[in-house]
DNA sequence: TATGAATGAGCATTCATTCAT
DNA sequence: AATGAATGAATGCTCATTCAT
């Protein structure tokens, strides 16, 4: 590939770039196991040999993913938090923050949702990841010393926040929502109502 | 094989049984990808061709086991439903029956959970198995119509109830959870205060 | 399968005979190497063991369609010798007498042709074969005697002639021959020029 | 592979050219379908890897050994013809051209035989080749012209010709012709009688 | 850095055949 | 005679990875 005549993935974009932009392509649309490393080299435009100069393995490609994924779900979470402001507030900025995150990147998202329920990424790994969500764990411990939110494990109130947001993102991006809008409200809500006390309802 | 000399697996179980029962054990433990036929066959002490006797491919099988699933899944629902009772008690009912179902049959649950995230299941089949739902949806169209409910699009609320099942199960089976009868409660009150009108604190 | 409620099939057709019929077809238009037994099974109705009562392997199956195939192309040959005739009526009768056979029987024919050019069956069980070609060669050798037809090899002879109604069986099978009368008849003399002597036309 | 230490192999003959050789050779000698691909690795010296590298498949390496025959089974009718020569010289030259070609390449011709009588290679691909035989068409069409040959089909003209070689060819190549020289000469005038006019000993 | 031919263990599947009933 | 579940060696092929250039 000559300087002279950069092709088409010449302009700014590394190797390294296209094999993992190409990779996530393939991952998200036709899944992980479904994406032979030989159809990763065709789609990328380089040469076998190239791959593995970048990455020792399938493995490390997913895993790169799965940490850039990670990441920048992080950040979303960060990014979207404000402080001083209402817990609602911090509660919508968080949620909204994550579910366009998602939408915005719908590849990124079904590679994650495939690798979250998978075998490929072992739970250290996982674990690790755990960290970018520092950011709802300290807003809900927040919220639990107030006496505003239920006492409940950490861990499992991010999953039942999250799961909402997931859900949510799942079923627009299959295009089974009619009402986006309207529906993300209705869901948010769903989870705000769900981690908020209330004096009535309460049972036993 | 006679029944003077029953070998190890003839007390009533057919070959066919046997090859599902372990293809769920080695699916849910390994992962379908990392599971070669080679090693259902070595599993279930049955021949490789009596597999494709009983299933025309790897992928019938993970069918069969999905299509066992979703109605087994279908039935934690409709039997735990009990008419003749508060919208709570209900509620209770059918959250318990199923997340009882996900405790029961671990192997099931995780399977469905790889499943249901990759590609191995086409949308078609998928949709066949919404109507195992269908008590819920039910429960749920009352709930709204009584006012009871909030107004929210089905297949959300679905989601979002039964998401919460599969983060507790999920924490649960992980052994995140410490006191879990407490999680339990928690979980479905989370839902539960969800899915009902509150007339205090909503936002806009 | 009752008497009372005879199948389609039982109507004097033994099973021995309806694998036969049905290998035949599958064999010539598929491909001997592209029938496998199962596909056999399948289309003669008929199961696994019963094949396996009647035949030895798919091997004796080949084996049993050639030779029936021989005696058959005997006959033909046979049949329509006619002696107390013109060598040429003779040869015309049995030029005939082969090709009609061949349009008569394709299916025949096209098994023949590939068994004929497979390593299906060894040369010991084609020799055999060679027999019913006797009264071929009774003829040739009459002619031969009488200075009527060149002084060829025998089997050389056969083929060339044999040859030959080959070539328009199989290209009028492949619906390749718009004047077949005609054709038959060009085809004919052909090798009828070929194996009678003449003066002027020979070189050296 | 270091020119210091060229492996048994190496002396100019690639990789893709020793799977070709080996498996016609295997082919020519056990029949296709007694071939396995495992064979063809065993016996070439290659990885089945590298086989896939050059062939998509074992069909692929049939037809590309069917098309390289027809190609120099084309070359073989094109290099033997001589213009300028009487008609009887250039049909000799033709059918001897052949004639050799087939001798001298007895594996070539052994596969093409097995080939063109089973299901192997498609109507289609067999039809392309037909244009190697441009040669023969010219010669006998002009012939036709001048009133030297026989009004007849050219495809048919060719079969009944080309048969002849093929069949004197199977019967040498299975030592079954005692006096190969004497028998070419029969052979060769056999067909020669066949396609030339005479006079006298038409019937009709 | 980049290339792509070469590798070979491993995979899903086929299929002729056996055998208990 | 007839059945069809069961067998397992063998097949064509895949695919992550290596390596010489």
């Amino acid at each position: 590939m000559s300087i002279f005549a950069p092709n088409e993935y010449s302009v700014g974009v590394t190797k390294r770039e296209q094999i993992l932009n190409k990779s996530l392509h393939l991952f998200a649309e036709r899944g992980i196991q479904a994406t032979p490393m030989s159809l990763i080299v065709a789609e990328s435009g380089v040469a076998t040999g190239t791959i593995y100069h970048h990455f020792k393995s399938k493995q490390e490609i997913i895993e790169a993913l799965y940490l850039e994924f990670k990441k920048e779900l992080g950040k979303a979470f960060h990014h979207s938090f404000k402080q001083d402001q209402s817990f609602y507030q911090q509660f919508e900025s968080i949620w909204r923050g994550v579910f366009e995150f998602y939408l915005r990147e719908p590849l990124k998202f079904r590679f994650s949702q495939q690798v979250t329920h998978s075998h490929y990424i072992d739970e250290e790994l996982k674990q690790e990841g755990l960290s970018h969500y520092q950011v709802f764990f300290d807003f809900f411990e927040a919220g639990m010393k107030k006496g505003e939110f239920v006492q409940i494990d950490l861990h499992l109130a991010l999953e039942l926040v999250h799961g909402g947001v997931v859900s949510l993102a799942n079923l627009h991006l299959k295009e089974k929502i009619n009402n986006l809008e309207l529906n993300i409200k209705e869901a948010m809500q769903f989870a705000w109502r769900g981690i908020t006390k209330t004096k009535s309802d309460q049972h036993e």
